[in-house]
DNA sequence: CGTGCCAGGTGCCCT
DNA sequence: AGGGCACTTGGCACG
């Protein structure tokens, strides 16, 4: 905790009751803009316009507005996770004054989209230098669980070989394929992270029957693996006669249980949740 | 641009170098903690810590991290609409020591996940009182169009009627059932405010084949009406005997196309996009 | 409260 | 640049 005052290299505090108009300030403001790392903060009491995709008004209210160098707007309210009013990364940003009130107007090029903001009363103002940190690791999301299968095999069937992975269709890219030559069969493999609802199953259906009308004679079975389903969902499964494997069980199993208990479970679409 | 310092009232900095030990600048912050309308931000040096749905790990870097009272912890660097880290409302948070560090820690009880937060540096801490504007329009979502087409009708069948509305299947809802009993016809029709991918014509198409199961000897159309439509999609449309309405001619129609227009271009799949 | 689904989704990766 | 899709999706509305 030791170097408070270099800290002070990495958030200056705009000093709003120095500046004697408007223009100084507008002017300071825009020369912060895109700068390199440097994050502009400005509590405020403020108006928000937006018009694009969709269009909003907001009367003036205390707010906190975030402009990034990246061309990123975000202006929060006292609740939510998401902005109120916002403007991804690309955007033009430029301050003005407009009847004697601070402005700011951030343009998108796709879907010309603006917000444009007023300011009615400004409450603090600060620039801080933030970092973008290269190395994130992120673990367990949809990407890491079908490495896994990858690398640990078909748990359904360990005789069944990769042939195929984020496989192109008219419907859509296939996550998996897997064929087991033996019995001749054509597994078509679905993965969702998250608690599977019946559109997840559709989409798997809509892949299986894909693959039966471009996989002559080849027995095919859609295998649903997620964390958790629900109820319609399951229905479907049923009717579709396809297999959900629950990835906790995914889990479980490749630590303790042995893969004929798998075999087993997967005969009677075992729907584990 | 009046009242200058009635803001301060709005924005209190908290002046690190004051509390001589971080006992009492934990004590102080975790009083701002759910007050309301109260919100925490600070920029420092800090590193993360991600376990749940997923899990995460970023080293030490300079970010900005803000607690609003409901809940909400936000974490953001140079770049980006969304934060690298975060929590959605609901989520108990609160500081602590550890290692001579101060450390937030942020827990949300669905999904037993949490977010431990560690500050080697402080280099601003600021309590904004921040408003929840309850007026907010927001217009041109797909709630607004559904509603424009059942206010003027149908386009490309004025006989038919409405005869339902967010209609439940097992493989979803419905966003709109007309019928035309003269000609025995039902249409099933989507509504997207964006462009169209393949996802929404098989979307379309599960609701199309659900019914044709459920409503027999009737003539069922599907009518996908969206903001542009895919190449891919286009092809589906086609494969499907769908028909595609894009929304830009849905105004232009409303406003200045004469109907016959309409049933031409229905009759031969218009896909103007 | 779970289920389903839209969103100004955003971000990522691939062609 | 466009398309397809996952996401700690978030958020809402409905049964």
């Amino acid at each position: 905790m030791g170097c408070r005052e270099s800290g002070e290299d990495y958030y200056k505090i705009v000093n709003i009751h120095i500046y004697k108009n408007l223009d100084e300030l507008k002017d300071l403001l825009n020369k912060y803009i895109y700068h390199k790392d440097h994050i502009i903060i400005i509590v405020g009491y403020m108006k928000i316009i937006y018009r694009g995709r969709a269009s909003s008004e907001a009367d003036y209210a205390r707010r906190l507005l975030m402009i990034k160098p990246d061309g990123t707007l975000l202006i929060h309210e006292a609740r939510g996770r998401d902005p109120v009013n916002w403007q991804p990364p690309g955007s033009i940003c430029s301050f003005g004054i407009e009847n004697q009130e601070l402005k700011l107007r951030c343009q998108r090029q796709q879907y010309n989209e603006e917000v444009i903001v007023y300011f009615k009363d400004l409450f603090h103002i600060g620039v801080a230098i933030l970092d973008v940190s290269n190395f994130f690791e992120v673990k367990g999301v949809e990407r890491d669980i079908v490495d896994q299968i990858i690398s640990t095999g078909l748990p359904i069937d360990r005789n069944a070989k990769l042939v195929g992975k984020e496989i192109s269709t008219p419907h859509g890219k296939i996550d998996l394929v897997y064929i087991n030559n033996e019995r001749n069969i054509m597994y078509i493999i679905e993965v969702k992270n998250e608690k599977a609802g019946v559109a997840a199953v559709d989409q798997l259906r809509r892949y299986v029957e894909y693959m039966k009308q471009h996989s002559r004679g080849r027995n095919i079975i859609g295998v649903l693996i997620a964390n958790g389903i629900s109820d319609e969902a399951i229905k479907l499964i049923l009717t579709y006669d396809f297999i959900f494997l629950n990835i906790r069980n995914l889990r479980i199993i490749k630590r303790e249980r042995k893969l004929d208990t798998y075999l087993k479970d997967s005969s009677v679409n075992s729907l584990s949740s």
